[in-house]
DNA sequence: TCGAAATCATTTGCACAGAAACAAGCTTGG
DNA sequence: CCAAGCTTGTTTCTGTGCAAATGATTTCGA
């Protein structure tokens, strides 16, 4: 008589991460109405870098091709940036931040620092360090 | 003379999260193709639970209305799950295994756990239970 | 130098994921 | 008992997210 190994779809790292992810989407969504998550995320990353090419852009953030297209077309649509053809390779498309975008950033990345702080507050400062840096050796 | 406060993207909880999870939804799709994560995560809590309604069974695997219709509707299409009317309330849709969505489920659930164990591995054993019981207070 | 291989962008198809609006059915307070 | 309010399910819309196929361009090796 062995025991039913008993899979608890509560205790599955995958089904915990898509939880948590949910909360801080809601989290990001109620401070930040303007953009979304990955929105957001181009927008640090143009604006840390500077303009760059959309593949580039894309691998800058972790989104595949076909997903930082729409990421980049309706940030463009949002006139938060701009596209243009690079004249050295006549492949590539340059994303740039608008100044709108650039503005858009800046007022609201204190906005987004708290994001991040409500999203860990049921931890102690030590204990959120602790994930971020467990989290970031699963990368 | 104020330093810029450096909002650092790679550092923030949320783009974190969205990295391990598609390193986790990668490993779940190339060792079981056949259904994925969320659907997983539906026979799963059947499996536990017994059937439900649509929306109960939505509500104990965290998806919204609209989303676990859909996921439901996919799951019947492949025959792993079957829809009828519940007779006691009209409005109500029960949704339960078949039986090749509970011999599906058996027969991958030993892989599921692999799943997690490969999405875990660059972590020792401490670390592990640790990331899972810090994620679970983010809930 | 020229053709194969790689890169870049786009498109299509599928699968979540939540918001909002709606119809139908159930429940309950007055 | 019955109207108001709630629950259940559906549809539509927007926005990720990945795989695969395509076409254009660039690069690189023989």
């Amino acid at each position: 008589m062995t025991t039913e190994p008993a899979y608890r779809l509560d205790d599955q790292i995958g089904y915990v991460l898509r939880r948590v992810t949910q909360r801080h989407l809601a989290i990001f969504a109620a401070a930040i109405p303007a953009v979304t998550t990955t929105q957001f995320a181009v927008l640090a990353r143009l604006s840390e870098t500077g303009p760059a090419s959309q593949n580039q852009l894309g691998r800058a953030v972790a989104m595949d091709g076909a997903t930082i297209k729409g990421v980049v077309d309706r940030l463009a649509r949002l006139g938060l940036v701009a596209t243009s053809a690079d004249p050295a390779d006549r492949r590539r498309l340059t994303v740039a931040l608008t100044p709108t975008g650039a503005e858009l950033f800046a007022h609201q990345v204190q906005r987004a620092v708290q994001v991040s702080q409500e999203t860990l507050a049921p931890l102690g400062r030590d204990e959120q360090a602790l994930l971020v840096s467990l989290l970031a050796r699963l990368t």
